[in-house]
DNA sequence: AAAGTAACCAAGCAAGCGCTAGTGTAAATA
DNA sequence: TATTTACACTAGCGCTTGCTTGGTTACTTT
């Protein structure tokens, strides 16, 4: 009944669970069956979890934390040039998005799911998540690099980055970094 | 028990039934809570379907069929430019999904619950629909408006449209042909 | 050696689930 | 007038759900 996501069961735990959660969705995966992947009996899995809501918001928590860290590494790292930036950002979304991607479709598709008190914590993370992507954008609208409205060019960029989850094949020839430098060409009037 | 959605009693229902499944999700959309939205008692609603299966079912096929004749007749009407029909084909894309909304957000949202049997009628009628799409996207290929694969570009393309469900608001200062026009503009670099 | 703790199990409860069976009734059809 | 059809009802069956309870085992700490 830890609340954070220290303890190494818990997190082996965790992980477990959004895959069953991505194969099932929340609603249709049952105690039972979560029980069984993790190798106890459901009623075992009150030990580690409140209830089912927590195991929700474990995933997600886990998650968010991951892609805010990698993000913020890769954005430290590299140089203040606005088109590396907006290259860098992109590339760490499609990273996180598929290194950790049970976790993230989890987050993307059955965040409604949390309850009001989980979903208010969990969206400080995702806003400042968001607010990464927000300034990369601004430095790219600035640096007349892109162009549009800085609100409606940062939704489409995320959107058509977080759809990838829906058709990307991991196996297919193209690595994430060429989905990436492929999307931020597209928007990119100067690079043709 | 009708098999067509012809019988308008049915079409009501199903517009209902949208609703609901939009906002609990289909799982936690009990028959009883339908039939209190439809002002029936829970057994007759097995009257007007079969099963629970049938009623999902039911509101994809209804959204999708919308969605097929809004674009074909927006092609039919407009020129044999790419730029024209590029824009066309977006605004025409994000025109259903907002007066569609509730069915068009269960297509994209619950299509996984569908049974391999609905599944597969279902997915003729969606291939129908992207196979509009790519032919848009490979005019403007090919005229030189846009640059990129083929394949990616369409479904940046479709991924940034359809996340719009996720954000936008309806009652807000944008229209969705303002956004469909402000995408189209973002991906071609001649119209800065 | 004693006490504490983390991890598990067997058994089962109360509630809710999708769906069925059988019936009533008013309108349409023959 | 007799029959069928469309639509709704009541009642409840059989099953699954999330979760609780009370107790056991193995390891660590004092």
């Amino acid at each position: 009944m830890n609340v954070m996501n220290a303890s190494p069961r818990r997190k082996e735990l965790t992980r477990l669970a959004a895959q069953l959660f991505v194969q099932e969705g929340f609603d249709r995966t049952t105690v039972r069956m979560l029980a069984q992947e993790m190798g106890i009996k459901s009623g075992s899995l009150f030990h580690h979890f409140k209830d089912k809501q927590e195991i929700l918001a474990a995933v997600i928590e886990e998650g968010t934390q991951n892609a805010l860290m990698i993000a913020r590494k890769a954005l430290d790292e590299c140089s203040a040039e606005p088109e590396v930036r907006l290259r860098v950002m992109a590339r760490a979304h499609l990273e996180t998005l598929f290194t950790d991607r049970n976790a993230h479709v989890v987050a993307l598709f059955e965040w409604r799911r949390l309850d009001p008190a989980a979903s208010a914590h969990l969206s400080h993370l995702r806003d400042a998540y968001e607010a990464l992507w927000v300034a990369v954008i601004d430095d790219a609208l600035e640096a007349g690099l892109i162009h549009g409205d800085r609100f409606l060019v940062s939704r489409f960029v995320l959107g058509a980055l977080n759809w990838t989850v829906r058709w990307y094949d991991p196996n297919g020839p193209r690595s994430p970094d060429d989905l990436a430098d492929e999307l931020v060409a597209m928007i990119m009037p100067t690079s043709a």
